[in-house]
DNA sequence: CGGGTTATTGATGGTGTTCAAGGGGTGTGG
DNA sequence: CCACACCCCTTGAACACCATCAATAACCCG
């Protein structure tokens, strides 16, 4: 199997891994094994129900830069990630990109069971998926009310991120936006590794200006800005963060 | 009872109403005759069960300019709107503000059950609502899967919304912003009040320039160039649209 | 080493903001 | 009824932030 340069640490800058999930494939056993489980939205089901879901998943692998569906797509499945980083994009016509979100294991994709993905979806890096008929997965939600719940929950959740995000997009200037995403990239890594100052970026600056309505000059600018400050190192495919309160107040 | 000049229309330009509804109160009588029960949450309970709904709301009514609540209160209510127009925002400490949506008659205030309210709600006109005390709506919720399910189905459609807003707030320029929220907005009356052309805007410039992520000289100069290519007439408290396909294009 | 992709940095310019002034409508009080 | 104040909106002029254009550097992998 090959391993993805952004998942191994160049030796001369750090030594802690950059890794967004320690295990090759966190899901190889069942369910009741797999890692994420308590983050992701089949949480909440327990002994007979966890059993009668596992059996309407396939474990699916992606490779690096493999798309997963495109933007008006018909859903055929819906998928919890359980290791590595899915971009989440809509395209204009002419080629401007907008990036939603970044999913990461735990994130499920598909929360709206609409018919028709809204956005595009593409492994950033080396991506495990548990990939449901969308069907079959609506029919077990309809059965679950706590599973439905929890799908609510996390809706619920993506819809406040993403009053958020409008928020940066309409009122942040671009050293704000980058300070923002760093410090909110951070928290995510934080809870899923347990990573404090070295950051895994698996994503492109393109990626990061597409998130943050930027251009890759302006990311690739307030980037080297923050390192002339000393508030953060670049390493390859990632950033060690030096001082966490100027960003904080840099973010507003 | 005071009429809001947003409702009234000047004989001058116009003869059609500008009211976002045209009962003053739609829900005077039972929840059964509710004009907007069809639109909202409750359109999916039945006899039994929207009698048992029926009991535990309130209808309340608020004045133009009126504060609902505000970003970080306790929930102790969730709302749906019955009439007027509900202006949801969020505020930074200096001052900069994004409206992450207006409410019309049929959306509901309180979606992700939260604790605290993640954004302010003011009403822009004469508003009614109904009043859920927030632990009683969720606990019913839990007892009515059907109910919980047309929650998750109003979450993630705002979820669709707001990553088509992200799109706009983070790569269309001014003029593609405008025109799209004049077609949004316009859609939105049309399903409500059958409107087509003459759009009542009970927001002001302000309120727009914080929803477009633009500046009120902005949206003002984008809207007199529209009028200049006669893609629009502005009147008192709306527009009218002349030009829909020109407008269509702009809006990409 | 060479080709391709990604990132950085510099120079210039444009879109939208900021600052400023004035217009238009409405409500109030003399 | 008019004067006046107030708010909202419009318009103009100058500026700033970020985009665009361009060149180079760094990196990856063949």
């Amino acid at each position: 199997m090959r391993v993805h340069s952004g998942l191994m640490q160049d030796s001369t800058t750090d030594s802690v891994s950059l890794s967004l999930c320690s295990s090759p494939s966190a899901c190889t056993g069942t369910c009741l094994q797999c890692q994420v489980r308590a983050l992701s939205v089949c949480g909440v089901l327990e002994g007979e129900e966890m059993a009668e879901f596992a059996a309407l998943l396939e474990h699916t692998d992606l490779q690096p830069r493999s798309v997963l569906f495109l933007q008006g797509d018909a859903a055929a499945y819906v998928y919890t990630v359980t290791r590595g980083c899915v971009r989440l994009s809509k395209d204009l016509s002419d080629g401007r990109r907008q990036v939603v979100g970044f999913a990461l294991p735990g994130d499920f994709l598909g929360l709206s069971l609409d018919k028709r993905f809204g956005f595009s979806a593409d492994a950033l890096d080396s991506v495990s998926l548990c990939r449901f008929d969308r069907r079959e997965f609506t029919a077990f939600v309809e059965r679950k009310p706590q599973l439905m719940r929890r799908m609510h929950e996390f809706a619920a959740h993506e819809l406040t991120i993403a009053q958020d995000q409008m928020v940066l997009l309409g009122r942040r200037r671009a050293e704000e936006r980058v300070a923002a995403f760093l410090l909110g990239w951070r928290d995510r890594l934080h809870k899923l590794t347990g990573a404090d100052h070295t950051l895994a970026l698996p994503m492109t600056r393109q990626d990061i200006a597409d998130y943050l309505g930027l251009t890759i000059e302006t990311v690739s600018r307030t980037l080297s800005a923050f390192v002339r400050r000393h508030w953060l190192v670049i390493i390859p495919d990632g950033v060690r963060v030096v001082d966490l309160s100027a960003l904080k107040t840099a973010a507003g």
